[in-house]
DNA sequence: AATGAATGAGACTTCATTCAT
DNA sequence: TATGAATGAAGTCTCATTCAT
């Protein structure tokens, strides 16, 4: 029976869906699950046919998220430019596109009780960022690359931070100032 | 009778001191009231005696840091170079000595929720903060104030973000770095 | 699935039911929730998913309780004779039937507070019912109806209140002397 | 040092007089003595040198108010007229002299938990009372005294009800009236 | 006499999770 | 698949009371 896979997965993509949007507002453990189920428009019981625990949810929220993210960044660039610019653009994009995501790890990340597993995937996820990086500004022909990298990514994920938590936020205007640093 | 003052003010300390550590490492949401207590060594009935809350508890945390950390801003430099070399030394400075109360901080700015009164009084130190920046980068002659100040915030910010969530962050490399990017 | 339903209603009345008597005998406030779950024979957090609050349960107790007198009092007569005499028959006889509720209303009322809201609705019993019994003066003749209605309000009320504060107090009694003044 | 007794009096009479003004208002149970020590403008501490518990606080209210109203109804009548007439019109002064005593009663003899012992007095005073309405009623010739002194009694107790909830409740005029009946 | 620090039991309430249907 | 009844531990907070000073 395809249709019960089908159900299965709308169920499942529904709950996923709601529990980033309540994650990324109100914090992953100010939210219920009874707040998840409900929003979603289905039972507790039907919840946990699907996710075994609220760690089990997080974690495929993650695993999706990451997935997409990890996809694409690697799959042929959708902005155009040198590497740094591309990668700067990128992530601006992704930004965009997944705000929820990106609030909730940033929520998330550093008081990571529950979630030292996942953060430890993350970690592969952040060395593999900043090595794509150091090669771009090897490329590019930038001394000192490893530190440099280090000092971009941070300023990348400032911006972020900063896009995440004020509202017009000229995330683009500050983007493009920031590419231009290295342009040339 | 300044006996009372005393043991007050000691059972206070040590309340927001041992409720820092603990908001800073496994997040406010995830820090029990009775768990601060314990630390403390004290009863639970003695926590409420001094803070009506655990909001309270962590409105108190925010008021000594953010009063500590204005301070050390205002007041004369204690370290030297330029305006914007001073403003990230004296920041890198900060984040050492304070380490925990920027854990809280960057934990718990995203999903607000409960400290929206906070968020919205860190606001103005933040604007505060980006001010002086631009003002820096205004005598220093860089076109582009307002989005450079922007900028420099945002790579100062992700800067402590990476100190904060990786050991062995080489923060005065990186600042170093940052520095250079300003001169002349 | 009417299976719920009936689930969930058993467990509301019995709650109800058990609510009402512990709060009768020992007053609100000293009535524990762990108290009234324990004697309903069910667990702390399935009277939460019930009632939002110990209020709310009090609310409902309210309802059911006021709704079952406003019926009984407009739907006809059970009790014979004259307005007057019907009305305080009718009074005694609900008396009877609904002893723990007036416990609890008698016991709960002067000291509002908690039930402020409540004793507003109640305000407009009370004035239906004192209306109700002007009414009935007004049939029967007798001069000063208004002052008439508050004193034999008055006289029901107190005739109550020592029914349930007196073993074997003789209410029947009372009532018949009390209906006899009003006859001729 | 008949000083030490004077401030001892003090204290305890504004301990007993603000007991009793929140009990009043806001019930036994809801009021606490950290609330009563508050409010009375002293510790604790003193609070508890002067009284062992809540309930002994209550207590000395009880003792106090109880042989007030004694006095004041056995000793020679402020008030004119018949027997009956003086016993209202003398109720009512004392309901309007001790109000609070009377809203913490009537707020607390129905569900007596904590105060089983104070009621058991209580009932003596309920006694004598009855009896002295008796005596009235025997002495104007009123047949079925027996009756009619339970009927006067709970006439007069609903009278009170009435006046301790209701704001500008006319009590003299519904005594007036009462007494008209029991003229002739 | 007087203070208020200190305690711990117990109150109300929420929550993740299990289970019978 | 789907429901929501049911649980019990744990959370925040209040309270009467004791005690050192």
């Amino acid at each position: 029976m395809p249709r019960f896979q089908e159900k299965r997965e709308l169920s499942i993509n529904k709950l996923v869906e709601v529990a980033l949007r309540l994650f990324a507002s109100k914090g992953y453990e100010a939210t219920s699950i009874r707040n998840i189920a409900g929003e979603a428009g289905m039972s507790l019981g039907l919840l946990y046919n699907y996710f075994k625990s609220k760690d089990e949810l997080l974690e495929e929220i993650f695993r999706r998220s990451v997935e997409d993210i990890h996809a694409s960044f690697v799959q042929s660039p959708e902005v155009g430019g040198s590497g740094i610019e591309q990668h700067i653009r990128q992530t601006v994009k992704l930004l965009k596109e997944k705000k929820d995501f990106w609030k909730l790890l940033h929520g998330i990340r550093i008081q990571s009780e529950v979630v030292r597993q996942l953060m430890a995937e993350m970690q592969e996820q952040t060395a593999y960022i900043e090595d794509r990086i150091r090669q771009n500004l090897i490329v590019a022909g930038i001394p000192f690359p490893d530190l440099e990298a280090k000092l971009l990514f941070a300023s990348i994920d400032g911006m972020a931070s900063h896009f995440l938590l004020y509202d017009n936020y000229p995330i683009d205007d500050v983007a493009s100032l920031l590419i231009m640093k290295y342009k040339k």
